[in-house]
DNA sequence: ACTACCCGCGAAACCGCTTTCACGAATTCT
DNA sequence: AGAATTCGTGAAAGCGGTTTCGCGGGTAGT
C-alpha cells in the first residue's frame, strides 16, 4: 500500500486562502503576519492533518534538524553502559526542540575519514562527542564553524563548549569523607591516566589530602586504569607495601569492587579494617558485599547538559561549559 | 568561517562536459552510460573533490538514507548497557552501506503520538524497534509499507522481519548445565513475564526439567521482574520455603547477581550448597564472587543481524527471522 | 533500401519548502 | 496635503539532486 499522499503547502495555502509564503511564515513562527491570515493558516494545517516535510525545509533552509552524536569506536564502548545513558539523555533534550540525534559509531581519529566528511557536508546542524581520544578532529572541524559540544574535559585548552562531571569536586568529598571515617592512611587507585577525567580526581584526591597537613606517600598513589583487574592488581600491592592502608578512593566502582574483594580474600575486612569509596554509582555498586559507599554522577543529567548546550549554540547563544554536581552515597563499604 | 562552498552537479557536469542528468546517472550507478563519459564524470568527482548532498538528494528520490532505531522510553534503558550495545552493531551494519541511523528514545505507546507520526512522515526510509511493549504501533504502520525489524520476538505473529537470541535454547542449556552438574532441585527466577524473552526462557528452563522426567514443583518457578530486587527478593523466599534448593537459573545476570549476594548472606556457599547460571553474560557477571556462570547473548550479533535484516528489506529482498545463537559460560558459579 | 527498434543522452520538469524582492496600502513626518 | 517610511503579502527564484520524456543515430528486420 502507498502511504497517504501528505498535503503539501499548495493545498495548505489554497485551503487559508494565502500565498505558500504566508504559511511558511506562519510555520515557521514569522509574528509579521497577521493574525486573522495565521489563525486561517493554522486551522487549514490542522483540519488537513499537515505535517512538514523536513528534508525539503532541510534543502530550502539550509538547516537539517539532525544533530551528530559521535562515539569513537572503541570496543570498550561496548561494554559500557555509560554512552548509552548520555546518549538517552541527549536525545530527549534534542527532540523537544524538534532536532533528531543521529547517531555515529565509527573511528573518529582520522581528520579525513567518513565522519569528518560528513561532519563537514553540512548534513547536520551540530555534533555531540563522546569518549575523544584526541581533540585533532574537533580542533579541525571548528574552522568549518559547526557547531560543536564535547562531553568530558577536552585535552588541551579548546574553546568549544563541554559539559563534565564535577570529578574534581567528587574525589574531594569522597576522599574527604573517608578522612572523616578515621582514615590515617588514604591511598588512591587512579583510572586511566591519559584521560582527563582520571587527572582531575586525582587532583581532588590530592587537594582533600593537602588540607589534612599530610603530604600522600608516593606509594598510596595507584596509577590504574578503571578496569577489575587493575583494581584488584593495585590492592594487592597495596597490602603488600603499606599493610596499615585503612582507606582506598577508587576512581570507578569496578576498580572500587576489585579492591573490595581482595581485601576480603586477604582477611581484611570492610569497612572495618580498610574503608572503600569508588566512583559513579554504577549498578556494580549495589551489589558488591557490602555494597559500595560511591561517589555518584549523574549521566542522564550530563547527556541533557551536553543537548542543552547544542540547542543554546544553534540559537547563536553564547555557552559556558557545564560541570554536573556529584552527590557522596553512602553505603556500607565506608 | 563559512564552510567551503561544496560543489554541484552543474560544475561536475561542466568539468566532464556532460549533462547532469549523465552525472546523476554514473553517480546512482546506472549501467547505461558509455564507460568513457563515465570515466570523465568520475574523475571530475574525484578531482573536484564532489560529495553527494544527501538532503537534495533525498528530496529528489524520496529517499532520505536515514533509518531510525526506536527505543521505547523506559527508565529500565537508562541502567541496561543492552539497548545501546544493540544500536551500535545497528549503526555500524548501516553505515557500511551508506546508511545512518537517527534515535529516537521515546514513549511509543500511541498510535498517533510523535514517534508514529515521524516514521509516517517519511522522512526515514526504515524503522528498527527495540523493547516492544505493545505490537500496536508497529501493526499500524505496516499499512505504511514501511519496511521494519523488530528486536525481540513479537507478542503477535505479525509478519515483520524480527532478530532475537535464541531464548528457549539458552534457557535450555544453562538449566541443563544445573541438572548435569547434580542439581536435584532448580529453581527459576524469570523476568518480565509480559515480555516474549522471558517466557521464552522459561520455556527452556521447563523442556530442560521435563527431560529428567520431572515436574517442577509450582514454587520453584518465580516471577521476576529482571531487576536485581527481584533476583533478592524471590531467592530469600526460595529459601524460606524450599530450603534444600540447589540450583537457581536467572533470567538474567542481574537477578543472578542478586541471588548470589543473598545466597551468601544466608550462610550458603556458591556453588557448593547451590549453584546459580544466568543470563546475558553482562560485565556483572565477571564481577561477582564467585563470577557468574551465564548464557551468553551476543548482543552486537543481534545488532548486526537486525540492520543485516533492515538492509535486505531495502533492497526488495525477500527476509526471514534471524534467531542469533547463545553459548553457555562457565564460571565459578555452577 | 525502407521502416521499426533500441540505445545513450540532454533538456526540462519536479521534489516541497524558504527567502528575496517588490508592490500596494497604511502610517508617519514635514 | 504630499512625501517618506513602514508593514504585510504574494510572486517567483532558488536549494541540489532525480527522473521522465523524447530526440538523433545506429542496428535490425523484411
Amino acid at each position: 500500500m502507498v502511504p497517504a499522499p501528505r498535503p503539501t503547502y499548495t493545498v495548505i495555502a489554497k485551503a487559508a486562502g494565502v500565498s505558500e509564503a504566508t504559511v511558511s511564515r506562519v510555520l515557521n513562527g514569522d509574528e509579521s503576519v497577521h493574525p486573522d491570515r495565521a489563525k486561517r493558516v493554522l486551522e487549514a494545517v490542522e483540519k488537513l492533518g499537515y505535517r512538514k516535510n523536513r528534508v525539503a525545509s532541510a534543502l530550502a533552509s539550509g538547516r537539517s534538524g539532525l544533530i551528530a552524536v559521535v562515539i569513537d569506536d572503541d570496543l570498550s564502548v561496548f561494554s559500557d553502559p555509560f554512552w548509552g545513558t548520555v546518549t538517552s539523555g541527549v536525545s530527549r533534550v534534542l527532540s523537544e526542540n524538534g532536532i533528531h540525534t543521529v547517531l555515529m559509531v565509527s573511528p573518529v581519529g582520522s581528520v579525513d575519514g567518513g565522519v569528518a566528511h560528513y561532519l563537514k557536508s553540512g548534513e547536520v546542524d551540530g555534533a555531540i562527542f563522546f569518549v575523544l581520544h584526541s581533540d585533532a578532529l574537533v580542533n579541525n572541524l571548528k574552522k568549518t564553524g559547526l557547531p560543536m559540544v564535547i562531553t568530558g574535559t577536552p585535552h588541551s585548552s579548546l574553546d568549544i563548549p563541554f559539559v563534565d562531571t564535577d570529578n574534581f569536586g567528587g574525589a574531594y568529598a569522597g576522599t574527604k569523607h573517608l578522612i572523616n571515617q578515621g582514615c590515617q592512611k588514604v591511598a588512591i587507585i587512579t583510572g586511566d591516566i591519559g584521560t582527563t577525567a582520571a587527572k582531575q580526581r586525582l587532583d581532588g584526591y590530592l587537594q582533600a589530602f593537602r588540607e589534612t597537613g599530610k603530604v600522600p606517600a608516593k606509594g598510596l598513589i595507584c596509577e590504574g586504569d578503571y578496569s577489575l583487574g587493575s583494581g584488584m592488581e593495585h590492592t594487592m600491592n597495596l597490602l603488600e607495601k603499606h599493610p596499615d592502608v585503612d582507606g582506598i578512593f577508587a576512581s570507578n566502582d569496578l576498580m572500587a569492587a576489585g579492591a573490595v574483594t581482595v581485601l576480603q580474600d586477604m582477611g581484611k575486612k570492610v569497612p572495618e579494617d580498610v574503608k572503600v569509596v569508588g566512583f559513579d554509582d554504577a549498578l556494580i555498586a549495589q551489589t558488591t558485599r557490602p555494597a559500595l559507599t560511591t561517589v555518584r554522577q549523574d549521566v542522564v543529567a550530563l547527556g541533557e547538559a551536553a543537548g542543552t548546550l547544542m540547542i543554546a549554540q544553534l540559537n547563536g547563544e553564547d555557552v559556558q561549559p557545564i560541570i554536573t554536581t556529584t552527590e557522596l552515597i553512602i553505603r556500607g563499604s565506608a
